[in-house]
DNA sequence: TAGAAAAGGTCAATCAGATTGACCTAAAAT
DNA sequence: ATTTTAGGTCAATCTGATTGACCTTTTCTA
């Protein structure tokens, strides 16, 4: 694969997954989706690492897992090896409502890998090609 | 793969790809940098297009491209079929900029996938394992 | 054990980018 | 001849993010 190619990929790919979700329908900025993304994908996750993943500023990190805190979508407590650290984790509705994202997401991951067999060449060159075809008609 | 691999790939790889890049370093938006790369990616690309890329408004994107303009990156120019619709083109000193910008990216992408020989999984896996990694310890 | 460092939190001020809506031209389509 | 499409601009506004100062509590270290 060219390298125009491999970079395509990860753009649009990327643009694509994000697009399918309408996150003001769950009223989510896009940080606090990557947040709940986040928490569910990595246990036992710190306040510390979530700055260090969404690569933001610690009050912008601050007034977003506030008012996922306030909206009951997660909850946090201090670390057992070490009370300075508070982790983060998700409550019955934030695991609900992350994994309904996920789920749209999915649908149309799958929908795209399941007919390549998981080839990454084949599976980027769908993907792209059928971005494109939409574009440029 | 399981479904959570999936996503994780996405936005691991995607994140790690535009961290890599300093676009202040350029003095570019992210809106910029995507515009760049669109230009750069599709042939005779119209504003129209990239507008429905980059899924921004109307302004937002003329204010970029105004910007882009003046700093002698970008050029349009009508569309021979279409006298209205405009085409957008790269100087050449968009073309090195864009070029040296991809190429950073590149660097990090390859060093994975040549690694792996091109299976998605095995790749993907690699990507966000030593993205993981970095972040647990 | 005293003091430095790490992890977390908050406030106020500010800023950059983005949006919206109104309004405009020119070219193409009907 | 009129409407639509593509593009452009302005002013006003908004949201999210940053920065810097200043806290507390816990852990590390000289």
């Amino acid at each position: 694969m060219i390298d125009k190619k491999k970079l395509m990929v990860f753009y649009f790919a990327y643009q694509e997954i994000n697009r399918i979700v309408d996150l003001s329908k769950y009223n989510l900025t896009s940080n606090q989706q990557k947040m709940l993304f986040s928490i569910d994908t990595i246990d036992e996750i710190t306040i510390k690492q979530l700055l260090q993943i969404l690569d933001i500023s610690k009050q912008a990190l601050n007034v977003a897992c506030r008012d996922l805190r306030e909206r009951n979508l997660v909850y946090t407590g201090p670390a057992k090896s070490d009370k300075r650290k508070k982790v983060v984790y998700l409550t019955d509705d934030g695991r609900k409502l992350i994994e309904k994202i996920e789920e749209e997401q999915l649908n149309f991951i799958n929908a795209i890998c399941n007919s390549t067999n998981y080839n990454w060449e084949d599976t980027m060159k769908k993907l792209t090609n059928s971005y494109l075809d939409d574009i440029k008609k």
